[in-house]
DNA sequence: GCGACCTCCTTAACGTTGTTAAGTAGCCGA
DNA sequence: TCGGCTACTTAACAACGTTAAGGAGGTCGC
């Protein structure tokens, strides 16, 4: 199509064609020749950029990161503004950790599979324990707090894209309904799966504010 | 090696063999032909047993879950016995499920990238459930509870996983200084790594205390 | 202005993978 | 003895990640 003089692609411009197309056919179909494809170019061209696909897989998963602390830091504020309360800060990182990762089909499986290819999400975390620490924490229970967050975060959301490939579908997904008569034999299982599959966002809520509620717990150890 | 007879294979010991060999070679290297190799079968004859690979890996993420909510049961006590106190159950159901996905290499990736071939998991989460309710939940709060710490403990052993091939390896996987010297420029990170990735066994049982300390604050409502 | 060089892509090909089609040895009931 | 079912084999296919070799286009030295 476009001529296209000097270097047609760089790192980012693949990265962003890649996730593009990954919410289109899945991890699954996500194969450099239909990436290379989408930029008008050959596979092997691909190998000029990246060593192979897992370093591709890398920087998409980093970009993902880059792309949530930065809407961490606008949320809660330049480094100079003062932050807010720990509360708000622990829980709008998580909350925007899951919003990056819902954003793109599989995001949490690309994300978790992956070796970040920079420090830029140093940064955040720093912040982030920053918050917890001048709020009074001792180092390792800062850590732990924001660790078993981010440890909650990725499973729950994990799960969620697994129940179907397009989770703005909502509960139309998954039949819920389906499996609680499936398992008529156990009717407190059953009954488990419309509160646990129903409304992902509201259940992701409560897990969360039960994490904080256990971080508050400690803190007044 | 063995002349056999009549059906030489059924669906348990394809599952058996891939588990054992997932071990070895991890989930990249585990391909049909290797797996059918380990049975002295060519891999077409996988076919007559499962429809497809992921058929295969679904029955593999049951029999990982079937094993767990076994030895759950036994540790617990069995259906007839005195149920301990709420919390050993839901901490003991969770370390057995930690336990369970590291007992095999890339375990919890090939869990949570499954679903479950049959309803065989509905008995141990009712039994768990029940053991909630009869101490006073919910039902709401109680699969929110359960599902809380289930999310956590995925995300956890995934990132615990993810570490290195060989989770045996203990702090030897990963190097943690080297890290800590790459973000010298973020203090807090870079300490931040020792606390999360120096003793995977402690960081789980920090956090799963967190979460308990979470849902007991919440059972007081 | 010309050849050498570097950058960035193409064409061609390789080995491996999941999967399907077709055939076949052994058993079982009629 | 025959037909048919079960459980496998052999052969083959398209698609995948990846490598090797080459070529177009620009830049630089002289």
């Amino acid at each position: 199509m476009t001529p296209q003089r000097t270097p047609k692609l760089d790192r980012a411009q693949v990265v962003d064609a890649a996730l593009r197309l990954l919410d289109e056919v899945g991890l699954d179909g996500l194969t450099l020749r239909a990436i290379a494809a989408e930029l008008d170019v050959k596979a092997p061209a691909l190998y000029w950029h990246f060593k192979d696909k897992q370093a591709l897989l890398d920087e998409m998963a980093t970009e993902i990161m880059r792309r949530m602390t930065a809407r961490t830091a606008e949320a809660g504020g330049g480094p100079s503004e003062p932050p807010g309360d720990w509360r708000t800060v622990y829980l709008t990182t998580m909350r925007t950790l899951r919003a990056e990762l819902l954003r793109h089909r599989d995001g949490a499986k690309v994300y978790s599979g992956a070796r970040f290819t920079d420090t830029s999400y140093a940064a955040g975390l720093d912040a982030s324990l920053r918050v917890l620490m001048d709020a009074g924490f001792t180092m390792a229970t800062a850590t732990r707090a924001w660790y078993t967050a981010y440890s909650y975060t990725i499973g729950y959301v994990i799960e969620e894209q697994a129940m179907g490939p397009n989770p703005f579908a909502g509960q139309g997904g998954y039949d819920v309904e389906a499996r609680a008569e499936r398992l008529a034999a156990h009717p407190l299982a059953a009954e488990a799966g419309r509160v646990m599959f129903q409304d992902f966002e509201e259940g992701f809520e409560q897990g969360l504010a039960l994490v904080l509620a256990g971080v508050e717990a400690l803190a007044r150890d």
